[in-house]
DNA sequence: TTAACTGCAAATCCTTTGCAAATCA
DNA sequence: TGATTTGCAAAGGATTTGCAGTTAA
């Protein structure tokens, strides 16, 4: 059992739990599901896709890790909780993350222009790495 | 036979294909695929659903249509060509387009601060209507 | 003890594809 | 006629779910 047993908020500690949010962290891509499943059977060998995605899925109604969709469709996760942005190569398909905060009034002028009431947004940048 | 047949660049005619690129345009939602299937079915009933995710791709492979895909995961598409954002309701999950230029030199400034080659953008506004 | 969590497998949802028939040019 | 496009149905990939057994608290 492992040295730190870090417990999501009103839930029961779980080994499996634990390892998806480990993985996820550790990863210096944006992984996808089947990934993050490959990654915990290396410690877990009887783990099962259908328990990561529940954690997947938890972790993500938490707070704990965010999800990533693209124009692919994919569903991939990120161990950032910061607000940041992404950018997408075309060529290599690669998502880098971006803290960029150039428009740092962006909500508020949105707001006002729009009526709306946005409480966040998020920015993809397509193009190529160069 | 529709007054108007209009042809897709390098493409042969077809109804269905008109159907789909109308249904589309004439929408003032972000429909699904299943959506403009289904609106395409009251006039030509025997359209099938393969027919409809064909043209969508193609239509939207050859920049007549917008694909748009949100955190649900599900592909929508939009008549719309001209570059814009989108504001989604958090209660009502309605999806609104949003002309909106604030940040006009933000590939610029994105491009000079990350050394990234972006090309286009997207921003996806989260919030409540009021 | 018992509610939460798991593994497994089947189900579901969305989308693509193979093929023979139909159709536009 | 010949290459596209279609309808149909089956396959595909990603994700969810039902259930009985397991486990943390």
């Amino acid at each position: 059992m492992p040295e730190t047993r870090e417990k999501v908020a009103g839930r029961r500690y779980s080994r499996q739990r634990e390892e998806v949010l480990r993985v996820v962290r550790n990863a210096n891509s944006h992984p996808t599901a089947d990934w993050v499943y490959e990654q915990v059977r290396k410690t877990l060998p009887r783990v099962s896709l259908g328990t990561v995605y529940r954690n997947l899925n938890l972790l993500a109604d938490e707070g704990l890790i965010q999800r990533v969709i693209l124009d692919d469709g994919v569903m991939r996760y990120d161990g950032k909780t910061r607000a940041h942005h992404h950018f997408i190569c075309s060529k290599t398909g690669k998502i880098y993350d971006v803290e960029f905060n150039l428009c740092e009034d962006l909500l508020e002028k949105f707001n006002a222009q729009t009526g709306f009431k946005a409480t966040r947004y998020k920015i993809e940048f397509y193009g190529s790495e160069e």
